[in-house]
DNA sequence: CAGTGGTCTAGACCACGCC
DNA sequence: GCGTGGTCTAGACCACTGC
């Protein structure tokens, strides 16, 4: 047999795709797979616990585990540098800093990061390239409170030294489609209207705002992920 | 002390966090992290792999565990039922049957799935709506393999029917933005041109392919995530 | 109350991959 | 080789929750 949790894992996937185990079915509890499969029951918590991560199985103590009815699929999407993600693509990146200066966010923007409404903040708008083409049009504002030292914008991205200077954030991120202004199109070098990618990021150090980032990606950018 | 799994993933975090463990560093093997904190080898690989997993720490044998240079954040996204998702947002959800038919799919999706050219698909295109409006259009290719039974698509959607019956497949998933063509738009009730919120679909059955579907969501249309 | 999953322990062996 | 993480075991106690 020589089952480990990723064996366990797949014979329970199996049966379950098999119909062995329905959407809904309560299956045998830690115990008695642990012996059907002849391994500790640590193993199988691991399998059915990442099944149950993965949204396949509900665990619930006393009542046990049931093949989930409504999978709600969890995808994991990887959310990289946007300089990393140009030259993953195998082209050559650079950066253009478009503007940079000390303004009054519009109300949306201090609403999310909770900051009141005249707090001015460092608004930093630049442009990512791939191939020396327009490739993403980056619009940030930045709490200048995180800033001890002020960086040289034209040399290094936001993006980058906020990475490295304050790293391991939290925040939230929000994915949507829309059109391109009159102004990023002209940015964009694209036509107006054209169906922008969008991501809009909020980001704190722990109870610190930091930063409210729109991304906007020009025709043909996907986020890639798998089930 | 009392610590758990999780107090343990919180300190290293909150060392991370504070410099203490900058990006690139070596951080204590796991036997020393037990002893620091008093409790067994167990428990701190719990919580070192769970960081590892988020991206946060990248770990190899011999070489121990790194916090993560180059952080590639990785998010999860849910993806419910259109139901669902309409439903989750007080709205009443509705469900129109525009066409269902034979026919052979454009090369991209046969090559997608893997099929001959000239392999004949089911060609579903459906609209989902809240509260009355249209909301999603979907443009689904089914597999007739799959279909030993075939349902009453007016009824049923292919999505909730698919769940029930080809449960807990596998496939991948690509998120991006277009503008609606003209019979988009008209069918969504939108101006042409309106940038469309799109995911795309394929998935398989173990080996066998089962479908490939584009759903376009109207603007407004969010993925929300946290990091 | 009693059954189930959630977690911890102490120890062990193994696989990988720097040196 | 040998240090590190990856995993397994057998047992234990606890937390939740359905009955």
């Amino acid at each position: 047999m020589l089952a480990g949790w990723e064996d366990i894992r797949a014979e329970v996937l199996r049966r379950i795709r098999a119909h062995d185990w329905r959407p809904g079915d309560t299956i045998p509890t830690e115990e008695a797979l642990a012996l059907e499969f002849g391994v500790a029951r640590a193993t199988v918590n691991r399998a059915l616990r990442e099944l149950a991560e993965e949204g396949v199985l509900e665990r619930r103590r006393k009542a046990g585990t049931r093949v989930a009815l409504h999978p709600v699929r969890r995808a994991t999407l990887d959310i990289p540098l946007t300089r990393l993600e140009i030259e993953g693509r195998g082209q050559a990146y650079s950066y253009r800093l478009l503007s940079e200066e000390m303004a009054s966010p519009p109300p949306a923007v201090a609403a999310r990061l909770g900051l009141p409404q005249g707090a001015q903040m460092l608004h930093l708008v630049c442009l990512h390239l791939a191939d020396d083409r327009p490739a993403v049009l980056e619009d940030r504002w930045l709490n200048p409170e995180t800033l001890k030292v002020q960086p040289d914008f034209h040399l290094v991205s936001a993006n980058e030294w906020l990475l490295a200077n304050v790293p391991y954030t939290t925040g939230d991120i929000s994915l949507s489609a829309a059109n391109a202004t009159a102004d990023e199109a002209r940015l964009l070098d694209l036509p107006p209207g054209s169906a922008l990618f969008i991501i809009d990021r909020t980001t704190w150090d722990r109870d610190h705002p930091v930063t409210c980032v729109r991304l906007a990606h020009v025709p043909g950018f996907r986020m890639r992920t798998t089930v």
